[in-house]
DNA sequence: AACTAAATCAACCGCTCCCTG
DNA sequence: TCAGGGAGCGGTTGATTTAGT
């Protein structure tokens, strides 16, 4: 059952509802003295109810005729965030977290747009997702979360460092946590990963192409990437490997944070195939690392 | 066990878009 | 064509929960 407890009802929010009580659309509304707050279970079932009977929209309208003491708005944002019966609760699946995070390489912080390809989730649930898990990167890092330093730090960076733990994985036939995986599951794994790579180099024209063969990138291949990588940026070529030391001495002195929230998501992947694939994804998220149908082409 | 910091997420706000008269 | 209202979107806030000391 939802805890009910009363916000505060001065401050800012009191505020609003003055505001909106001088002229807004919410003048009908605020004839009643309207609710504020977190939603008690007798208005989620009040609301529940009307919509059943009468289906929603009209919200001004809506709340009013269902007698609830809220705004329009907030009967609509409770409906479609909270009470909505295909609504899905619950930690991204991984694929939910790829899908995420494709979406967002493409639309930007179009939020909206980016639920209607996660059947059951809200915009406002994957906004928070976001903020909360990859921003949180970028932040650890000193860096926006759209700069090119982060973006660079995930393509060039983390992305080999992440073939690599797969690989790892792989070759040491790790059970723990994919017990079913076989040997097609683990290349299939592998080559999906190597094509991801593969389409972060192939976009600079200065970068060390790598094979789809899973192979052909070890540990020494990424060290000599590194060395080899310049970029730039703003007209001055500077040392990518430099930098590189830097963020990647930055990023995985942070690691032991990092790896609880993965065990987390990691025990709920759903799709043996790919969890091997996603697994450490939430260890070093990507905002514009490749495009979904990459992957898929590859299979 | 108590306290603090960090993370999470529901709810709000202001703005913009779209529809209707 | 324009004005007004409703709906939706993205950003932000702050209460609660969780993790760490």
């Amino acid at each position: 059952m939802e805890m009910v407890l009363q916000r505060s009802s001065g401050g800012a929010g009191a505020m609003a509802c003055h505001r909106a009580a001088a002229g807004s659309p919410e003048l009908q509304e605020s004839a009643v003295e309207l609710r504020r707050g977190p939603w008690t279970v007798d208005e989620d079932l009040t609301l529940i109810n009307y919509i059943a009977d009468h289906g929603e929209g009209r919200w001004n309208a809506l709340a009013r005729a269902a007698g609830l003491k809220r705004t329009g708005k907030s009967c609509r944002l409770r409906w479609l965030n909270y009470l909505r019966p295909d609504v899905k609760r619950g930690n991204f699946t991984a694929e939910e977290q790829l899908l995420i995070l494709d979406l967002h390489s493409r639309w930007g912080n179009r939020w909206s747009k980016i639920a209607q390809h996660l059947p059951g989730r809200t915009d406002n649930e994957i906004k928070n997702y976001w903020r909360t898990r990859v921003q949180k990167h970028a932040k650890q890092l000193n860096c926006d979360v759209n700069s090119d330093r982060f973006k660079d730090a995930m393509k060039y960076l983390w992305m080999p460092r992440l073939v690599e733990r797969i690989h790892a994985t792989a070759a040491a036939g790790d059970g723990s946590s994919n017990s079913n995986s076989n040997d097609v599951s683990c290349r299939s794994g592998l080559t999906m990963a190597a094509a991801a790579v593969a389409a972060c180099f192939d976009s600079s024209p200065s970068m060390v192409t790598t094979t789809s063969s899973s192979d052909s990138f070890t540990s020494e291949s990424h060290g000599e990437l590194e060395k080899s990588l310049l970029t730039t940026r703003g007209g001055e070529t500077i040392s990518c490997g430099d930098w590189m030391q830097h963020v990647d001495n930055e990023f995985w002195s942070n690691t032991h944070n990092i790896q609880p929230a993965a065990d987390k998501y990691n025990h709920q992947f759903q799709d043996q195939e790919l969890s091997g694939w996603v697994q450490g994804f939430s260890e070093g998220v990507s905002e514009s690392l490749w495009s979904l149908e990459d992957i898929w082409k590859t299979q």
